[in-house]
DNA sequence: AGCGTTTAGATTGTGCACGATGAAATCGCG
DNA sequence: CGCGATTTCATCGTGCACAATCTAAACGCT
């Protein structure tokens, strides 16, 4: 029951670190960690809507509509209602999101060689984390007990 | 450049979704995992002033101060100035506090089952994590470029 | 003793993260 | 066609997480 023994909090602990060098990298991009994740999406796919960004961040409206508000404010994206579905509100890059890229362009490089790990750690760990995250998840879908 | 390839995602989620399951688990004694993380450390060495929490969580006390109020508001926790160093805050266990840790006995082992992780990938996850983190910490560590 | 410095902690402001609720548009079924 | 159900998104409230600022107590140096 000790701090140290339990992988959570390792995990805990890890996410804030790489968070933490994340708002470094990002400060110069006036973006967040999760903001950049959304232009990853973006830059990626191109304009997607609320619900979809949702999904692949797995992230919920109440996170991501105001976290879209800021990013709308600061100029990088639109938000705009889909003619053919009123409901659906159409994310897209504006010309400054687009550009954006650039500048974000040595980010990845720079985290992975900050993590110190070699590029097989890398790959297994991330193999890890990806079946513990959909244990947790099936374990969670599950009503009640678990 | 892309959303699934990047560990930092991995572990974002990985942290999240872990997160989630104290949420339920924690529920029934009334716990945030923060605040459970806290009862930890009370548990494992009794009375500890604000700093030391603050360093074996790694986080700040603009983090503590409110989460600490809230455990005390709750009856969990007391918070008394020492009298050899008016500056110094000891946080110490009450009844209740103490009390709770029969209640979480269980919490542990519920967590390790359903992340669904064999006992040695827990331990070098854990191992490949605690390095990533003192890697990414001393990078930033150095001031300015990194 | 006097006074600047350091230390321990609290407070404030911003931005996630999530549960709960609400609102509008669309769909489906009789 | 009418109307309840579903889908899509926004809003609100609570609780982290962190940077910046502030306060008060203790320390150190002359």
């Amino acid at each position: 029951m000790l701090l140290d023994d339990q992988l959570c909090f390792g995990l805990y602990s890890a996410s804030r670190a790489v968070t933490g060098l994340y708002r470094r990298l990002l400060e110069p991009l006036g973006l967040t960690y999760p903001q950049y994740l959304v232009m990853l999406v973006l830059w990626d796919r191109g304009a997607v809507p609320v619900g979809q960004l949702a999904e692949a961040l797995q992230l919920d409206y109440g996170t991501l509509s105001p976290l879209l508000k800021r990013l709308e404010a600061q100029g990088a994206v639109r938000r705009v209602r889909r003619p053919e579905d009123e409901r659906s509100v159409l994310v897209e890059l504006t010309e400054d999101g687009v550009a954006m890229r650039e500048d974000a362009r040595g980010i990845p490089t720079a985290v992975g060689r900050a993590m110190g790990l070699t590029r097989d750690e890398l790959a297994e760990t991330r193999a890890v984390l990806a079946r513990l995250t959909g244990s947790v998840a099936a374990v969670l879908a599950t009503p009640a007990d678990g």
